[in-house]
DNA sequence: AATGAATGAGATTTCATTCAT
DNA sequence: AATGAATGAAATCTCATTCAT
């Protein structure tokens, strides 16, 4: 009998495939995009044929998923440890700008392709994928945090909604473009930039 | 002999028809997203046969510089009188931001299309679309006016390019996944709430 | 203007290309058999590019829809007139049997087609395509004809589901297996031969 | 060493699984369409792996050749004691019918899988599966009672294969079609109304 | 004897594009 | 100026089969 890992009855042989291939679809995705990261693509990348993906995953949108979570868990891993020591508000928020943008840096393509992969890839009822997945936020939301910091009196009153939405777009996005346009930016200075922006911004 | 207009030797008619077309791919991109905006589809929704669209157009590629210079200068147009009377940073940052609201909430479909494509087309060489155009900023860029308000010493000191990208994306990603999950949100006080978080955050 | 035909705003050629195509689908059906009728293989006959078919068609589900539906209104032309003339039900009897003999020699291909799909096609959602088409029986079906003899004391007792089954299945899978075992096999004398054998076998 | 049973040189482990999996595959079929019974979905019901079919049987078509030979065997030991005591001709084509129709209802999977079989599997070189078997029917064949029922002045003059063919179908792909129809048919009514009407048809 | 893993062939379908009219 | 028709390329997915262990 084989040795079988935990999840899902599945062999380790099996899990290392399906780990291989969800990075070099990270990668993929990352490096050309969404839309022409095709599985053929995908299967090109990790040195198999196109039926191997499809024989390890029953979807493209399977595929997708796994990705989406190895690249949350990866996060939380990675996240977990810094967000620890923080306590008040704009501690807790410069560890996740500053966490968020190490995380980038070490591991562009899953950041990369859990951002292209949320814009872009539908369900196959054509909902966001997304939308259809319990992504649990592994930690305090920054509307959670946002909004401790408020009742803590150490931020001013703001709508907390529009404000995360700007601050997360700032460490995804606009982090990303700006990586784009100058691949040798120093992300650490620009998360650093990105905190006091905020902390001025928010602060009482 | 047929009236020619200046531009590229076209005639009244040609244009007119472009200018249609473009119209309706940027509703099409809006409405379905860059993926599922098809020429099939674009042709749909002008009432036409898709073989006029590449009539009109070189390729796909041709159509979508089209919306994104009839966006471009929209948008100019829309701003010239905005940020005229505008004299410090702050308030020509506010004239910004403000009037940038305004267009996206008159010219829905114009600005959803401009980052759809902005994120998605590639050219044919597999690099982003946008990074062949000379995206000439109509105007004074966010950059210029945020140089401008440190060397007024209005504007304390921090990293330019920095701030403008996520200023940028304040007032276009952000506000558009915003607008998404909650299609009332009102632009208007979206777009205070992000002048007042800047004006705090970068002033001396 | 193009010359536009009656049905639902489609062209002549347009009409012919569908009607060819519809055609060579039931010729492959009827020689390989429906799972080897792939629409490569159908393309293959017609002469034209995959492609083109799926231009012509939206499915294979839409293409086989019109096989059927080419396949009944032949059929409906075809035995109207030899119904016509009956009157009491082992006439009419007569002349469906008959008559559906003839037609199946010489629509040889469209007769076996209509079984094969019958039998096979199934729809997206994995019901039998048959029962998701009003197939309106183009005349009083066998059933009606079989009560109506009971009626008028002509036929004897009998259950006319289980006879109208047999009946039918008489003159279409029987006589297609007998028709490929020996393709040489007289239609005319099979259905002279299976109207005996009802003639006998129902009436009072 | 190990015991081998006479079947061409299998073990009695090999003879069980193969015929474990034939079981399987009938079922499959009866439930869901020769078209998707795959070789997955055959393991799948097996619960072995999709290998283990391959070992057992050199292609798919071997497996459907052991379906059908099985299928027969049963066939005949079922019908067997109950055509023996059978003499004359309307009595044996008595036996056939109610014979077949039990059967059809105690091993109604390996009925269905036969029609389904006979009516798609190919050979590799695209003829009928079932035309390249020598399927000795075990016992005189329909045709075979005809002909003796007319020997013996009991049945009138008609062409036997004619007659044959109808009766087979009657009790095969009719009865199937009708059990399809209405799944709470009564077999043993259906057949009895059968015989009645065979009875009358063909009877000096 | 069994099987997990891999694979090539082929199925259907979509899409941007071309061409004759 | 417009368009119906056609097309090749490519995408996703399924399937029977093979092979090393």
């Amino acid at each position: 009998m084989r040795a079988k890992a935990s999840d899902g009855g599945r062999t380790f042989t099996d899990l290392a495939r399906r780990a291989q291939i969800a990075q070099c679809a990270a990668e993929a995705i990352a490096e050309v995009g969404y839309a022409d990261a095709s599985m053929a693509e995908i299967a090109r990348r990790a040195g198999v044929a196109k039926s191997v993906v499809s024989y390890h995953f029953s979807d493209k949108e399977g595929l997708m998923r796994e990705v989406l979570s190895t690249a949350l868990a990866t996060y939380a891993r990675f996240m977990a440890p810094r967000m620890a020591g923080a306590a008040s508000a704009s501690d807790r928020l410069r560890a996740y700008m500053t966490g968020t943008a190490d995380y980038a840096a070490e591991h562009r393509s899953l950041h990369v392709a859990v951002i292209e992969i949320a814009l872009n890839a539908t369900s196959a009822d054509g909902r966001p994928l997304v939308a259809t997945m319990p992504l649990q936020a592994p930690e305090p939301s920054v509307e959670d945090i946002l909004r401790q910091g408020q009742r803590d009196g150490e931020l001013r009153d703001f709508d907390v909604a529009v404000v995360a939405g700007v601050l997360r777009s700032a460490i995804t996005h606009a982090m990303s473009l700006r990586q784009r346009q100058d691949p040798d930016t120093d992300l650490g200075a620009y998360a650093e930039e990105v905190v006091r922006l905020f902390d001025l911004g928010i602060r009482r």
